[in-house]
Order: structure tokens, then C-alpha cells, then sequence
DNA sequence: GTACTCATCATTTTT
DNA sequence: TGATGAGTAC
């Protein structure tokens, strides 16, 4: 992270030893130094709820870490009675290093989290009153949508009406409101809503047997936990007296309700006299930081609600506006100012800089997307000759995944170095699920999501015939499935052959939790998981070059293991003051936790240090760039349509939570902001003629440089093609090109070929050809006429049995 | 129990 | 266009 101008007395304090700042701490002076006023003000404020309305680049960051040191040093708050809340786990990391650098150790023992940590740890030593384990299990989306298939099934939906997700999302919705299942339930009002609601409450007897939570539960839980036992509500109360929570913005309503619960004044409940009575507790200081221009996950459930109304939901809340921006130049503000100005019912807020207009934003209309995709390429490569920038400085946006595409071609052409930030993620990666199944297996049995999960991988022969009998046992006998698999012997109609490859399978998880109960490391268990399981050698047997990949997936695993194992700061359900004592030492449980909350990090390239290397170009969603910023922004793909995305198009709410994406964009860029569309785009196969984002209309003409427009376009033809790149050159128009694609060609021919099929007779040693392995020799023949199965040997794609009466084969 | 083919259906995703 | 899930045939 770079900072817009330095602090004289900060150069000492942050990289100075700690012993030094920890007995002296730091002074008034050095907390408000480079502070401009509301962002002291923000730093000193004492009492009432206060907002602080942060625009883009305002140097929010920099007020909450300075708060709390000031809290910390100047008000004498106990760090154990801070707590602040971000949304990632990058964020509170990097906060909590910045307050400890100002303050000194102790600022370990406050709480910096996220929402879901912090519930999580509270929910761990509180939870058995709602009567599950401390060692419940977190489900994340993947898990989610697997139980939830299984309910469907179970409530035999048809899967074409009641898609998983769908009931997910409705769920999610529920839960993000606090209404439990027996609240959805009694308040559905047709049919659809009954059987959404009949599935919740399925879903949710479902996580109590398994003794798991997902991740809405996390905070729902930890709401009603106060609310159902209002002295454990007061433990928390009176043990945070400072409460900030970063990206309000983004908050749901049960965060909402979770801050309220710990902050709101008592005196001023309606309907709780009774607890006003009992308790007198000072409510904690709360500060909240947010944009509300910058709110873009509503589809998640963030309500921006909540930070709009601030001043009414805490009575007497104060609020200070940061507008003044230390990022980016001022052209590139006034037309975020712009832009954002035509949504309705915000607050005004002009960001404005001291930075100087600096270049005008540059435009361009491509003919498509491979033609965009060329100029973004090009335009880099000009930058970067100019010695004007590196390529670790440049960022390219999209608004869907699927556009990094077209970039990664371009770049892969030009050897440009690049990396593309999201998509799969690695902890959604096949292998690296089915390693954290057999972990949290271990840790809960209960966890029969993560049980089924593996009791078949690798394969051992336990097929869906011995899970139904031992789900039947299970169900009748009132065992959990993991029960029921150590009693598979009373399991009627199971095989013998099931039998004993289940009792294998249970020797050799009750051989894995004894390394648990013993307390053994993380990666040590993780990597006897691997091998003993036969995962890893059915991995290494493989030749397919994708399982090799997974082998260093599962490699990285480790290595995140044993890192984990050897750091002495504890898992993050730890109460860091509990740490601090000495304690614990982290086991899989905690690991398990890290991995479940903490998704992955660090996957924005860092800019390299060395002078030399330029670094690679970032690809990335506009979703996944906030909170970024990078000396040169690409925002591509400005198209009704795509960005404002075609589903937004008939909504005024949604359309506006575009035109907010679109602000985050814009306010990313540092010096030098391009933005361009294609007049063609395909999309799914087929071409579409997109008209221009209305965003770009909704900024001043005169900002903006176009190099090329559409009347260039149609007026002169396509130019570039003399000089353009050799890909596209002699290429017909995509619509065209559409009749003339190697699909249509291979479908025409498989037509042809189709009726006059006969059985080739084959013999060893006879050359053939094949629709898609193209060569081959056979190997050998098995079987006559309609039987015959043929090995052949492809060459690179390997050798492939084929019935012959089906494959597209053709002897030469 | 597994391996293939076919049909389907497509935002964004801090936890 | 491509990834994913369901169904079928062995």
C-alpha cells in the first residue's frame, strides 16, 4: 500500500523496535500528524456513535488504525476492550500490524477481525448453550449447495423448479434478516414460499446433526445467543467499550443487529426495560467507516440501509465527511463525481484533490472484444516502453470473469506477463476440498456432509447401494451417519464386499483421529491423510497432466499446514488474550478454522521491489477491486448490457448498484484511467451488437480523450487492418466467421457421416482416424460386429478403448 | 461402480 | 463458448 506523502514522525514509530514505542508510546502530536482536520477530528472523537462518511482514497485506513493507537495511548483503553471489525481477513491483519506498530505488543490482545471470526470465537465458548460442539464445523457455499441438494432430494423437489441455489439464496435471505426457519415457516404465504420454508427447516435439522453452521449461521447464532441470554450478551457488552467496524457499507442486516446489540444504549430500547433495569452498563464508543457510494453487494444481502440511516438507528450518532482524496488526479475524481451523481437519494459528497488535473481520461471503441483486448495490450506496451510505467502498475477490469478471457490471449500472444486475480479459487479446488472433508471429518465425525464426501475418494468400492443401507441403519437406529458406519455389520442387505471395504474405512479414520486426539500437528495429520488414505497415490498413478497440478495443489496445502503449525499466533477462534497467557498451541481444529474463514490472500501481485522487473499486469473483476488502487485502470467491456450488466437493466435499484461499480472503478486509478466497449462482443457463441454503457455518457465530455469512436468505425471501415495484429488480419467478420468455425464444419460432418455408419473391421497394426483424437494405431480388438472394442493408440492422447459400433472412427 | 455422452445454462462473491 | 450435471451403457 502506498502512501500519498510521508509522516515525519511516523518513519520513526513504524519501524522502530518495539520495546522503545511499547514503554513510551507514541505522542498526541505523532497520532495527528499528516492528519487533515475531519480526519483528526474523526481520530479524537470522544462519545456518541460516530460515522465517518469516507470517500474513495480518503485515507480511511489510516483514521481507524490512529483511532485505536489514540484509544490505546492517549485515552487509556485496555486493548482487550477494542474491537474492530473489517470484512476481510487482509484488511484486519493489516490493521492490526499497523496499530501494533504504533503502539507496541500489546495491541495483540485486542480484537481485529472479521465479522465471522469474531463470531466464531464467541460462538465457540458459547454455543453449547443452543446445544451443539464447540467443534462444530463452518459450511461454506460449496457445502452448502451439496446439503442442500441432498434436502431437495429428500423433500423430493423436482430440480428443475427448486434449484439448490435458488433455495440457498432465499435461505440466505432469511438468515440475513434473523428469521429462523420456524419464523419462515409460519410467515410464508403460498406455496412456493412453503416448500422454500419446509427446505430450510429441513437444511437446518440437517447442519444441527452434523453438528455444523454455515456461514449466515455464524452471525444469526450469535444474535439470537443475545438476545435468548441476555447476561452472556452483557459479558460482551461490558467487555468491548470500543467498537469500529470498517466498510459499513456493506454490513446485512443481522451485522447490523449484532453492532446494535453491543452498542445501543439500553436507556433507549423500546421494549427492554426490564434489561435496562438490571443493567447499567454504559453502552461501548462506536465509530463505523464507510462509503456508501461504494456499496456493491447488495446481491449478498448488504443492505445500504444501514449506513444511510446511521443517524436515526443510533439517536444522537455525529458524522464526519473525508472528501478530500490522496489517490488519484482530479479529472479522474470529477468524473467518478460525475458518474455517481446521477444516482438518486445519496448523500452529497464531491471528492476532490490537491493532486492536479493530471491526463485526460483516454477512450476507445473497439470493433470487438479481440479488438479491445488488442488496444488494452498495445497501450500497455507503450506505456511500459516509455519508461512512463511498470507493468505491476497497471490494472485491467471487467465486470464478469468470463471477460478475462480475450486479455489472457493477448497477453499469452504478446508474452506480456499477467495474473488474473479470482475465478477458482484454491480452496475450491476438487483436491483441496476433499483434503479439508478428510480434516474436519476427523476433527467432527458428526459432519456427514464431509463423511459422504470422502468415504468414496479415492475409490474403495463403497458405492451409493452401501451408503443407502448404512443411511437406513442411521436413520432407523438414530445414529449419525458416521455411527452407523462403524455399525455397518448390523446394516441389513449391505454385500459383504461393502462390508469389509467399509470396515477398512473406518480403521483408518479411527487410526487418524487417535493422531488427533493425541494433539499431533496439522500438516503432519494432513499428510498422513494423503498417503495413508491412498489420495495421493491414485493422484501420482494418474497421467492425466491436470493431476499433477493437483499433487502441488495439495503440496501448497501442506506447506500452508506447517506454517500454520510452526506460527505461535494461535487459530483465530482463540481469544487472543487467552494467547497471550500462553495457553494453546494451535491444532487442526484451528487450522481448519483459518481455512474456512480466511479466503485466500495475497493474491494480488505485490509491486516487485527490484528496479529491474516490471511485474505482471493485474486482470481482475471490478468487485474484486475494491479497495485497490493502481497508477494506470483499464475499464473495459463499457457496454449496456455487460457493464451495467443486462439483468441490472430493468432495475432502478440494481442499475444504480452498477453505476456504484462503476464509481469503484473509476476511483481505483491513480494517474491514468482508460475506458473502452466493443460495438460486437460474442458472448456464449454468438455475436451481440452492444450499444454503450449509459455511464459513459454520464461523464464530461471534455475529460474524456477518444482515440477512436464508433462514427470512426462505421465511417472508414475497420481500420487497423493493414497495420492491425496478424491474428486478426484476412479473418471474416464474427458473424461470418460463424458459418465457417471448425464446430459447424465437425457437426456438418458427423451429420454426413452419421446414417451410412457401418463397423469398421480392424485388425493390430491398422492406421486409423478419429473425430477428435485425430491418428491412431490399433493395438488390439476384442469382441465382433456390434461388440468389437478396439484399443487404439492415439499417440500424445494416449491409447483409448473404443466401441467401435459408436466411436467416430475411420480405418486409412 | 465407472466412464462416457448429451443437454443445459449461464453476474458480481470480502465470509 | 465452456463447464457442469444427469442419464445411460458397459
Amino acid at each position: 500500500m502506498s502512501t500519498p506523502f510521508t509522516l515525519p514522525g511516523l518513519d520513526r514509530l513504524e519501524g522502530a523496535e518495539e520495546p522503545r514505542t511499547t514503554r513510551r508510546g507514541p505522542t498526541r502530536e505523532e497520532l495527528l500528524e499528516g492528519l487533515n482536520e475531519p480526519q483528526r477530528a474523526a481520530v479524537v472523537h470522544e462519545g456518541a456513535p460516530l460515522l465517518v462518511v469516507a470517500g474513495a482514497g480518503s485515507g480511511k485506513t489510516r483514521v481507524l488504525t490512529r483511532r485505536i493507537a489514540w484509544l490505546i495511548s492517549q485515552r487509556k483503553a485496555h486493548p482487550g476492550s477494542i474491537l474492530a471489525i473489517t470484512f476481510t481477513n487482509k484488511a484486519a491483519a493489516e490493521m492490526k500490524e499497523r496499530v501494533e506498530d504504533l503502539v507496541g505488543k500489546r495491541a495483540r490482545i485486542m480484537w481485529v477481525s472479521t465479522f465471522h471470526s469474531a463470531c466464531v470465537r464467541i460462538l465457540r465458548k458459547e454455543i453449547d448453550k443452543f446445544g451443539y460442539k464447540s467443534n462444530f464445523s463452518i459450511y461454506d457455499a460449496a457445502d452448502q449447495k451439496r446439503l442442500m441438494t441432498l434436502v431437495c432430494r429428500d423433500l423430493d423437489l423436482d430440480p428443475k423448479r427448486y434449484q439448490p441455489n435458488a433455495v440457498l439464496h432465499w435461505v440466505s435471505n432469511h438468515k440475513n434478516e434473523l428469521r429462523d426457519a420456524e419464523e419462515a415457516t409460519k410467515d410464508a404465504q403460498n406455496k412456493l414460499e412453503e416448500t422454500y420454508a419446509a427446505a430450510y427447516t429441513l437444511y437446518q435439522r440437517r447442519l444441527r446433526e452434523a453438528n455444523a453452521l454455515d456461514f449466515d449461521d455464524l452471525i444469526m447464532m450469535t444474535v439470537h445467543l443475545f438476545q435468548a441470554f441476555p447476561e452472556v450478551r452483557e459479558t460482551y457488552r461490558r467487555r468491548f467499550r470500543h467498537v469500529l467496524v470498517d466498510e459499513y457499507q456493506d454490513t446485512n442486516h443481522a451485522q447490523y443487529a449484532l453492532i446494535h446489540q453491543l452498542c445501543a444504549d439500553p436507556m433507549e430500547e423500546t421494549g427492554s426495560l426490564e434489561d435496562a433495569a438490571a443493567e447499567r452498563v454504559e453502552p461501548a464508543e462506536l465509530m463505523v467507516v464507510g462509503d456508501a457510494d461504494q456499496s456493491i453487494y447488495a446481491f449478498r444481502g448488504a443492505n445500504i440501509r444501514n449506513i444511510l440511516d446511521f443517524e436515526q438507528d443510533f439517536p444522537n450518532a455525529t458524522s464526519i465527511l473525508l472528501e478530500q482524496n490522496y489517490r488519484s488526479t482530479q479529472t479522474i475524481l470529477t468524473a467518478a463525481n460525475s458518474v455517481i451523481g446521477h444516482n438518486k437519494g445519496r448523500k452529497p459528497k464531491r471528492l476532490w484533490s490537491d493532486a492536479g488535473d493530471g491526463e485526460r481520461i483516454v477512450g476507445y471503441v473497439a470493433d470487438d472484444e479481440h479488438d479491445e483486448a488488442r488496444f488494452v495490450s498495445e497501450e500497455i506496451d507503450k506505456l511500459v516502453d516509455e519508461g512512463e510505467v511498470r507493468a505491476a502498475d497497471v490494472a485491467v477490469f471487467y465486470r464478469t470473469n468470463a471477460q478475462s478471457r480475450v486479455f489472457e490471449e493477448v497477453f499469452i500472444r504478446t508474452g506480456q506477463p499477467y495474473k488474473v486475480v479470482g475465478g477458482v479459487r484454491f480452496y475450491e479446488r476438487r483436491e483441496i476440498r476433499d483434503a479439508l472433508a478428510y480434516l474436519r471429518m476427523l476433527v467432527n465425525p458428526a459432519d456427514q456432509v464431509s463423511l459422504r464426501r470422502i468415504l468414496n475418494t479415492p475409490k474403495r468400492g463403497i458405492g451409493d447401494r452401501a451408503v443407502e443401507c448404512v443411511q437406513a441403519l442411521a436413520e432407523r437406529e438414530r445414529l449419525t451417519f458416521w455411527e452407523a458406519l462403524r455399525r455397518a455389520g448390523d446394516a441389513p442387505g449391505l454385500a459383504t464386499r461393502s462390508l469389509t471395504n467399509i470396515r477398512g474405512f473406518v480403521a483408518l479414520v479411527e487410526e487418524l483421529q487417535s493422531m488427533v486426539e493425541a494433539g499431533e500437528r496439522a500438516d503432519v495429520i494432513l499428510e498422513s491423510v494423503l498417503a495413508r488414505s491412498g489420495y495421493l497415490a491414485e493422484l501420482e498413478a494418474s497421467d492425466d497432466p491436470q493431476d499433477e497440478t493437483r499433487i502441488e495443489n495439495l503440496a501448497e496445502l501442506v506447506a500452508v499446514a506447517r506454517e500454520f503449525s510452526d506460527d505461535p499466533v494461535a487459530g483465530p477462534s482463540a481469544d487472543p488474550a487467552d494467547v497471550d497467557a500462553g495457553t494453546v498451541a494451535p491444532g487442526l481444529g484451528d487450522f481448519l478454522e483459518r481455512v474456512a474463514l480466511v479466503a485466500d490472500t495475497d493474491q494480488i501481485p505485490d509491486a516487485p521491489d527490484d528496479e529491474q522487473s516490471d511485474g505482471v499486469v493485474t486482470l481482475m473483476t471490478l468487485h474484486t477491486a475494491k479497495g485497490l488502487e493502481f497508477p494506470v485502470v483499464f475499464l473495459t467491456g463499457l457496454e449496456d448490457g455487460v457493464f451495467p450488466h443486462a439483468r441490472s437493466l430493468g432495475d432502478q435499484p440494481e442499475l444504480e448498484e452498477e453505476r456504484r461499480l462503476a464509481y469503484v472503478g473509476v476511483t481505483r486509478a491513480q494517474q491514468r484511467l482508460y475506458i473502452s466497449r466493443a460495438v460486437v462482443r460474442s458472448a456464449w457463441g454468438a455475436p451481440s451488437h452492444n450499444p454503450g454503457s449509459r455511464f459513459l455518457d454520464e461523464l464530461p465530455v471534455d475529460l474524456v480523450d477518444w482515440r477512436r469512436t464508433e462514427a470512426a468505425q462505421t465511417r472508414w471501415g475497420r481500420p487497423d487492418l493493414a497495420s492491425g495484429s496478424p491474428a486478426r488480419m484476412g479473418q471474416p467478420t464474427s458473424a461470418g466467421r460463424r458459418n465457417f468455425s471448425s464446430a459447424a464444419l465437425r457437426a456438418d460432418a458427423a451429420a454426413k457421416a452419421k446414417p451410412a455408419r457401418a463397423i469398421p473391421s480392424l485388425e493390430p497394426g491398422d492406421r486409423v482416424l478419429h473425430d477428435s483424437f485425430g491418428m491412431g494405431t490399433v493395438v488390439s480388438v476384442e469382441g465382433a460386429a456390434d461388440k468389437a472394442v478396439a484399443s487404439i493408440d492415439f499417440g500424445s492422447e494416449g491409447v483409448k478403448r473404443l466401441l467401435l459400433r459408436y466411436a467416430p472412427v475411420e480405418k486409412l
